[in-house]
DNA sequence: TTATTTTAAGACAAAATAGTCTTAAATAGA
DNA sequence: TCTATTTAAGACTATTTTGTCTTAAAATAA
């Protein structure tokens, strides 16, 4: 598995709330429902965005969370890094500590070469793109794929 | 982690075998010397390997395992794929039950050029050419890169 | 045959990941 | 102020992955 299922949730989530232009806070319970994703779950990996400045959070009566850069100019990258840290895009792919160009393991040019395709691919995307993509092609983020981009 | 542990075992220990271009058999103790892996972990990953006859297994002294392929032409794909199963290289990244050409979610595309880029990377390269590069450039496959390539 | 070496098999334990539940704190609105 | 709503925090459970240990079975060699 590429990306954790922490990481695969937080990405749903982001790419739900970039469908949302307005600056309204999304309820986590709304994203849990039409995510099908545990809303416990979910609240920690939200959570874990909120505390590291990509999302901001609001308590009580229309509280919820809401993309931090009003823009929605945040890479899928910087998602991916915030829950599943950097050791996809930076370790060896047989383990090995210190694996690098002085001392590199059998797999490592080619697995370095794609490995920064991954970054790329992951840096080079903003939630802004994904959802006017998604919006035009009318691509599906949920499992039974009924999401509406408004 | 794109791959699991015991697949990164699995791929460390069959390139240690196609060190060997003789028929003996390597003691999975050796193995497990050699590339710091638990002898007993390391034991039931080579028994799935066995299992899917890419390896061939003796018992007693001068017993050991062995690549079946006297060429050593097994592709690390063969190996990542009886070990982790085909999920990596057929699953939606973003988990999403039934993701395809019909109804893909806002990463499909960008996912699958990557994937099948690491699945054409692990198919086009077989521990017959490992041994040889590993050989000419003393490429590492233990932890404590003290392995030598005879 | 007997002792030794080695894989096979499966029970068991530990650690990491995934998921649930309860209580507290903050906010909005009546 | 009071109540309802919502996130925060953390304890707790479940599942999967990783790792350990014991016993059995097969093969070699004395």
């Amino acid at each position: 598995m590429l990306l954790s299922k922490s990481c695969v949730y937080g990405l749903r989530a982001a790419l739900y709330l970039s469908a949302n232009p307005s600056r309204e806070y999304t309820s986590i319970r709304t994203l849990s429902d039409q995510l099908d994703i545990s809303f416990h779950f979910l609240t920690k990996i939200l959570q874990q965005l909120t505390a590291q400045d990509l999302l901001e959070s609001m308590k009580g009566p229309k509280g919820g969370v809401r993309l931090v850069d009003t823009g929605h100019n945040i890479s899928l990258l910087d998602i991916v890094v915030a829950i599943d840290g950097t050791e996809l895009l930076t370790e060896c792919v047989l383990g090995l500590p210190g694996c690098g160009r002085e001392k590199p393991c059998p797999l490592h040019e080619m697995w370095k070469d794609t490995r920064d395709e991954i970054t790329e691919m992951l840096e080079t995307t903003s939630l802004k793109e994904m959802a006017k993509k998604g919006k035009k092609m009318n691509l599906r983020i949920t499992a039974d794929g009924n999401f509406k981009w408004e």
